[in-house]
Parts: C-alpha cells; sequence; structure tokens
DNA sequence: CTGAAAGCGCTTACAG
DNA sequence: CTGAAAGCGCTTACAG
C-alpha cells in the first residue's frame, strides 16, 4: 500500500540505510549518483517517510506538544491574548522541521499521558496557572523539554518565555500619573504573590513609589478576565469609587468591557474616566474610544519560546533561563486628563483668552 | 527507560497480550481477576502506552489533522471566525479518543507529507478555497478521510460540513429590505461560481427576487477580509455608491472595518447607512454600533465536523454527503431605516402629533 | 562509500 | 480465557 524505505532501496538497488541516509540528509556517507538516483525515484514514487516509524526507532519523534487547559465540556481556554500565538508556534517549529500536537488538558494527570503517548520531544504551555506548573513533577514530565509561556513558576523542571509585565504596569501607571490622575483603580483576576498579575500590581505600586505618590489601594477583582466581567465591573465601578478617575485593567478584553460598562452607566471615556488596558489585542483599536494599551511582541514571543525550546531539545542540554521581553505603552484614546484637571485647564485658558483679547 | 507493555506482562505474569487486551479495553477476553490485576499494576508504574508503537502496528493511528493554510513568513491563516473552531475541534476529538496534529500548509505538495507521515486516520481542512480542494487527487489524499469546513468543492475525495450561506444572505437582505432599503451595497471578497461567498450573492439576490424589486446590483470587492481592507472600503464606499443606503458584508471583520471607514468619512451608522455582518464574532457585540449579523453555531458547526469525520473513519465506510447547518439574523444597533424613510416617518409623527393637540 | 542485523513497542491473526 | 510468532517501517551501532 504506503510507499516505504523498501520500496526504495529494492529500486534503487541499494540498502535501506543507503536511503535513510538520503532522505535524511547525510550526504557526506552517500556517493553523488547514488544521491540523485535515490532522490529522483523518491520523487517519482511520491515516498513520505513514516514518522511513527522514525519515532519508534530513533530516540526523537520531532513532535513539539502545544498544552493549554480546557474545562471538559467546555471548549479549549484560548483568550483572545494566546489566540495569536498558537498559530506562530505551530509556524516557527514547521520552520524547524517538527510537527504541533495540540492538546486541551482537563485535569493534572492529563499532563503526562499527552507528553507521554506520542513520546514528545518538548511542549509548550499556554494559559496554565504558575501553581500547576509548581506541581509538575519528573515522574509526569519524564524527560521531556517542556517550556511554560507567562509564567514565573520556579519549577525547576521548566523554563518560560513572558512579558515584562512589571516595567508595563510601571508604564502605564506612569502614563496616567503624568496625566494626572491619582485615583486609579487597579482591575484584575484574583492574584497570589507570584505570577504575571503580581508582576503587574508590583510595577504599577512601583511608579507610586518613584513619583513619590502615595497609592491608595483601589483594587477590584473578576473571578475570569471576560468582556462580561468587565462588563459588570464597568456597571459598579463609580459607585464603589467614587472618587476614581481612571482604571488600568490587566488585560485588553477586561478594559474594553469595563469600558462598555462604565458608558451604559453613563460616565464617558476619557472624559470622566480613563482606562488603559493590558495586551494590545486587534480588537482594541477597534472599539470606541480606542483603547490606551500596553503592547507585547506576539510573533516574537512565539518564536523566542519555539527557539528555546528547540535549542534545548536538539542539544539535550540543561534548560535555559526564562527570558523577558520587552513592552510598550500603546496611547489611543481611552486615557486623559481627569476632569478636574480639564476644568481647571479651560478656566486657565478662558482667562488667557480674555486677556488676548484685551 | 520507559515503562512498555512487558514491563507490565513481567511483572503480572501474563503475556503482552493480555496486557494489551486489558488496555484497550477488549474486557471480554480476559478473566476478571487478570483484569483488576494488570490495571493495578499500570496505575502503580504510570504506564502509558507508546502511540507511535500501535500506530505503526495497527492500522490507524487515532490521529487526526487540522490543515490551514499559511503564507510561508505569515503565521497560520486563522481568520477571527475559524478561530473558535480550533478549540472546538479538539474538544470534541479529545473526548473521542483521538489526537490533533495542527498543521499549517504554505503550498500544496505540503499536504501529502502532512497526511502521511503520521500516518493520519483523517483530516479537517479549515480555511482553503474550494478550487484548491478541488485540486486534491488520490495520489496526496492515499486512503485518508478529508472533511472541509465551509465548502462548496464537488471533489468526491472530501466532504464538507458549512453554514447555509444562500439562508443567511437571504435573512440579511430581507431584514434590509424589510425597514425599506434598495439601494444596497454587496461587500466582499471577489469570489467565482462556486464557494461560500458565491451561495450568499445567490441568496441575497434571492431575496429581491421574492420581494418582487429589482436589485441595482453593487457590487464593491476587498482583496482580503480584513478590518484594514474593510475600512478602506468605507471610507470610499458613499463616494461611489452616493444612493446607497446600506451594506451587507459577508464577514464581520470586514463589516466592522466598513463601519469606521464610514464614521470617519462623516457618515453616522445607522442613521446614514445601515451595516450588516455575518459571523456573529464575539467582537460584534463589542463596537459601536452593536453589529447586526447573520450567526453560526460554531461549537455545532465543529462538533458535527468532528462526528462526520471520525464515523468514516471508525466505519471506513465512504465519505457521507455534506452537511449544511442553520444560521439566522441578530439584529443590533448597525442597521435601521434609511434617512429618507425615517424623515417621512418623523414628518408623518409630526402631523399626527398636531392633530393629537388640536 | 555501503550493508546485514538487531531492535524500537506495539497489534494481528492463528492456535490452543 | 491465554500465548508464541511475525511484522509494522524505520534507525542505530557495528563492520567492511
Amino acid at each position: 500500500m504506503r510507499v516505504t524505505l523498501k520500496d526504495i532501496a529494492d529500486e534503487a538497488g541499494v540498502s535501506m540505510m543507503t536511503v535513510s541516509n538520503v532522505v535524511n540528509g547525510k550526504r557526506a556517507r552517500v556517493s553523488p549518483d547514488t544521491i540523485e538516483r535515490i532522490q529522483r525515484i523518491v520523487a517519482e514514487r511520491g515516498y513520505v517517510p513514516s514518522a511513527s516509524a522514525r519515532s519508534l526507532a530513533a530516540k526523537s519523534s520531532r513532535l513539539i506538544g502545544l498544552l493549554v487547559p480546557a474545562a471538559d465540556e467546555d471548549s479549549l481556554m484560548i483568550s483572545p491574548h494566546n489566540v495569536a500565538i498558537v498559530g506562530q508556534i505551530e509556524r516557527e517549529l514547521r520552520k524547524g522541521g517538527y510537527h504541533l500536537l495540540l492538546r486541551g488538558i482537563a485535569e493534572p494527570a492529563e499532563v503526562a499521558e499527552a507528553l507521554q503517548s506520542w513520546s514528545l520531544d518538548g511542549a509548550v504551555l499556554l494559559g496554565f496557572l504558575d501553581e500547576e506548573i509548581d506541581r509538575l513533577t519528573p515522574r509526569t514530565i519524564g524527560k521531556v523539554s517542556l517550556l511554560a509561556i507567562d509564567s514565573y513558576s520556579a519549577n525547576p523542571l521548566t523554563t518560560g518565555v513572558r512579558s515584562d509585565d512589571f516595567t508595563g504596569a510601571l508604564l502605564a501607571a506612569r502614563h496616567l500619573i503624568s496625566l494626572g490622575h491619582s485615583e486609579i483603580v487597579f482591575a484584575s483576576p484574583s492574584f497570589s504573590s507570584v505570577g504575571v498579575v503580581h508582576q503587574r500590581y508590583e510595577g504599577f505600586r512601583a511608579a507610586f513609589a518613584e513619583a513619590g505618590m502615595e497609592w491608595r489601594e483601589r483594587l477590584v477583582t473578576v473571578e475570569t478576565t471576560t468582556h462580561a466581567q468587565g462588563r459588570s465591573l464597568g456597571l459598579r465601578l463609580m459607585s464603589e469609587h467614587p472618587d476614581a478617575t481612571a482604571v488600568f485593567a490587566t488585560a485588553d478584553i477586561l478594559a474594553i468591557g469595563i469600558m462598555e460598562g462604565l458608558a451604559e452607566s453613563g460616565f464617558s471615556v476619557p472624559a470622566d474616566v480613563s482606562v488603559l488596558g493590558f495586551d494590545d489585542l486587534d480588537l482594541s483599536r477597534y472599539v470606541t474610544p480606542k483603547l490606551t494599551t500596553i503592547a507585547q511582541d506576539i510573533p516574537q514571543k512565539a518564536q523566542i519560546a519555539v527557539r528555546q525550546l528547540l535549542a534545548t531539545v536538539e542539544s539535550r542540554e540543561h534548560l535555559t533561563d526564562p527570558i523577558t521581553l520587552d513592552v510598550r505603552l500603546i496611547e489611543r484614546d481611552s486615557t486623559a486628563s481627569p476632569p478636574v484637571l480639564v476644568r481647571a485647564g479651560l478656566e486657565e485658558q478662558d482667562a488667557r483668552g480674555q486677556r488676548d483679547v484685551e
């Protein structure tokens, strides 16, 4: 049925080994003539090597897993922010001659099965909590190289790639402070003393410290980072924090929901309240007003993640240290000076106007 | 290193075959005692069967491919509309005990390699043009079952699952006609005489026919279905079609771009121009005004696609006939009566108002 | 530069 | 209810 190495070898009148060497590019060991002849036959017959056979015989499968949390009855939990990463990871792997197994994980025990059943050479963990990564043991991981995206887990069995969350939040807070805000709400999912959100919290506070200001802690949390939760938060935000003039949300999708809730409850963004997000989703440019946010370079993140993972897979060396990527502030239309300052400015302007007329 | 069938067999004092039968649930052939003992050992040792070995020995790999077009230097071409499908497909496959290989296809020749190298049992084609699917031959497909999503290709080697595009466009046009519109622009990527967009075009025209109206053909096309192309289309739309009072776009992302272009060039949606999309992306509820659109049941589409594919994979029977899924109109805020009618209505109202006062 | 042999971890008939 | 043998399509040392 299927064309095999042996078929090609028979037709070329050589051993399977020689065909194998040609197919795998180990040309130094075969004469140019033979190479040319074998390649012609391979093309003619449409020979495609069996990856399972190769995986079984060699110690490498050239298969990388992409593990994503999945509530059992739900779909994969790929946040809008993570969607772009999936495609980029596939592309980088394909360029490197690897294949991608996409796997949802409904419960911790499935990780071992996912890693071992196809003898994965490595896996990328996308969207897991640091606590979950901390719990990974040698028994479930085996000898598979693991790289977690957006993780601050200290588990020595894994490495990671993440954005500079601390600096991102620092830039966000600096921007709001420079506009004259001091009463700022920090909106996020609930967080512990480690992880992405905690880093952003620390960066946010650091901006106040460096400005010599004191931040009156205004924390609001959502159960899940969704538009719906953001909206309901936006609806009640100003009654819970009547003095607030700005909100920093740890995700664009949350910020966009907050803007909608704010608008529905009669507040104008940014005239009454400024809103600042994190991620720079495409979506952030489609909503009104366009969202000011912290941008991450997603293609770069995926590229570095894959390269780092493949480096350890191919060298079979120890995991490299975690890598942290730069972020930057993207100013759009959802942030402005707080209402009191704007009014003060207008009065000043009126005064000057009068002077000019005189 | 790895725990194998043989390890379990030795420890249990039975043959590999017996362990294999237990692991694969063929319990009828083994005594209850033995089953219980083997299962305990399997759990203790953390035995995970080797999928490559099983794939090589059996005729089935329990691996399904998800093939997606990919420009070489670009990421996977997963449209916002297709993003949701990926996660759903993975979930359905996992529930059925299959694994998912996600593969970008940069050129046609890669399809054969993608299908054969891991001996896929089947594959889902997502985002390919009908012309590309038409060109698939037995040589590249082999005996792999293929299902194309959103395809109208007549290639007998594949089957398909798609939404009722004809009816969707019919509902869209009926809605606009019932609001009083007659000068409607049809915005889409360029299309041939077959395929999703052509179906929508036919459905759109059918609504005019059934209303006994003549549609003054106003076609505008974009190169790619993106927000940016929609925006630039929206910017020039009213100068190219000054009499138009509505636009039907064949994709939400396009419609949302058009709304932005329209707004930038000083037209109000829906007061001046109504806009209607297709897909019902989450995004459609986040923009202002919220987009009226045609909804497809994405989870259902993914679920039916997988079930249909697995049915032919497991029965090894012929491919089933293509399935067409229902769609429905979601009325939101981007459609209203055309300006002249609104004005006429207001005058009428004024007149009535006066009568009431008298 | 080329080859014969063993083995990767399973499943599939075929026997008993 | 259970087992011994062959084989799936490759790669890996080891020889020549």
